[in-house]
RNA sequence: GGAGAUGUGUCCGAGCUGGUUGAAGGAGCACGAUUGGAAAUCGUGUAAACGUUUAAUAAGCGUUUCUAGGGUUCGAACCCCUACAUCUCCGCCA
């Protein structure tokens, strides 16, 4: 969510941050709504003004024993008009806030304008495309090899894209994650955090997946929850409606979790095996940090999500997405693609954002600053890593010309079976 | 699911016979004094949001906020209703 005072000084820097995003918000009726709210909250205010001075005089009239009978009979008037007028208020504000939900956040100057992905820029890659003296296969082929997939039964058991993991696929899949959980912790000083997988729909619509994405999650309706899409959900939320302390900050968290995608509107595109899939594993990690910081720390949560692929020896690349590709919530996001052998083409399995004050603003994530004044955090999050494109890259580039498969050393301490 | 208790500021904790109570007291924190330095002690200060005013994100003024939403009343942290959360006991179940 963006600041009213903001909207109002840069009306058309927000114009532009529409279109560039292709979103569709109202700019006009919000600042129409900002407006009629002001007038009615001046009215209100001053009325209830009033009522509070003839109180305080009927109070003290009381005291002393005279008659209030005059100043009571006043009052009746004015205490409905006031009802009256703070239910039209209440209401202009419920819609000012619900149009303010659908506005998206304004991107960093530095970020490409473009229509679509082709205007995403190359920013590094790391490593490079291994070569082989035989036809490197796609991933299905050499999980059917080593029995790592079951796609067929996890379709019957709930339906297609739910990936069921076997023998070595699944202690591969644990291990992966158990890696990355610890080389967080480990080398780049986050804290674990294990958070529920589903949530509510106050903190879904703190992060930004709603309103706008409503369609895109599994919910459930009783209880008017939600199975998350990423752990940002839950772990940014994790301090919506705090004031945190001077000293809490910076708040450095990874977590775990399994991510819930609908993924409507995507049929048919990229349904091969794991590459697109309605549950898949992630780690995640987040980041509450000084408005100041926040863009050095975009970068270092690049590199530690690089270190995850560097230490798994996959070969990858860095892009900045342009505004089109940008989420609604961030301001600035890093795709990391990794690179599938079998495939011939670049993956994504990480995106870093850097969403400033939107989420803070939205969940209401704020600090005591040096000053003692109150601000909003700047809030941040990267996968490091989402597991099914991982594993693809991992299958497809440490295939072996007789079907099996190597395992890269940084993960055999966590295979509890010897390969 | 059944019975009961509770829900106040950064935290603990009064107030709950309705009227200067944004809210006693304490802790914490900040600043100052004291000290060679620190602890202890003493003093001072310590909410946020919105509106208005303003060159100002300075000061001022107004309004709101005692879990949330309704109701009663001229007026509610205090009375009534509902929801939610926490705790205790019982039942049920991994």
């Amino acid at each position: 969510m963006l600041d009213l005072k903001f909207i109002r000084a840069n009306t058309e820097l927000v114009r532009q941050a529409i279109i560039n995003k292709n979103e569709k918000a109202d700019l006009g009726a919000i600042l129409a709504l900002d407006d009629k709210r002001r007038k009615l909250q001046f009215d209100f205010d001053t009325l209830k003004a009033t009522q509070n001075q003839v109180s305080q005089q009927i109070a003290l009239k009381k005291k002393n024993k005279e008659d209030a009978g005059e100043l009571i009979e006043q009052m009746g008037s004015v205490s409905e008009q006031l009802k009256a007028m703070s239910t039209e208020l209440a209401e202009v504000e419920k819609e000012l806030e619900a149009a303010l939900l659908w506005l998206p956040n304004v991107p960093h100057p530095e970020v490409p304008i473009g229509r679509d992905e082709s205007f995403n820029r190359f920013v590094r890659e790391w490593g490079s495309k291994p070569d082989y003296d035989f036809i490197p296969k796609e991933h299905p082929e050499v999980a059917a090899q080593n029995n790592l997939l079951d796609m067929q039964r996890g379709a019957k058991i709930t339906g297609s894209g739910f990936p069921v993991y076997t023998g070595l696929g699944a202690n591969l899949e644990r291990a992966l994650i158990n890696f990355m959980l610890t080389f967080h912790q480990q080398k780049h000083g986050y804290e674990e955090v294990a958070v529920p997988f589903i949530v509510n729909r106050k903190t879904m619509t703190g992060t930004g997946q709603l309103p706008k994405l409503e369609n895109d999650m599994y919910r459930i309706d009783e209880e008017d929850f939600f199975l998350i899409p990423t752990a940002e959900v839950p772990i940014t939320n994790l301090y919506s409606d705090e004031i945190l302390p001077l000293g809490k900050l910076p708040v450095k968290l990874v977590g775990y979790t399994p991510c819930f995608r609908r993924e409507a509107g995507s049929y048919g595109k990229d349904t091969k095996g794991l590459q697109r899939v309605h549950q898949f594993n992630k780690v995640e990690m987040v980041r509450f940090v000084h408005p100041d910081e926040s863009y050095a720390v975009l970068e270092e949560m690049v590199g530690n999500a690089e270190a995850i692929l560097q230490a798994l020896g996959l070969h990858y690349r860095v892009v900045e997405l342009c505004t089109a590709d940008l989420s609604f919530a961030s301001a600035r996001t890093y795709d990391i693609e990794v690179w599938a052998p079998g495939a011939g083409r670049y993956l994504e399995v990480s995106s870093v954002s850097n969403f400033e004050d939107f989420q803070a603003r939205r969940a209401g994530i704020r600090f005591r600053d040096t000053d003692g004044k109150v601000r909003f955090v700047h809030t941040l999050n990267g996968s490091g890593l989402a597991t099914p494109r991982t594993m693809i890259a991992l299958l497809e580039t440490y295939q072996q010309a007789d079907g099996s498969i190597a395992i890269p050393e940084a993960l055999k301490p966590w295979l509890n079976i010897v390969v």
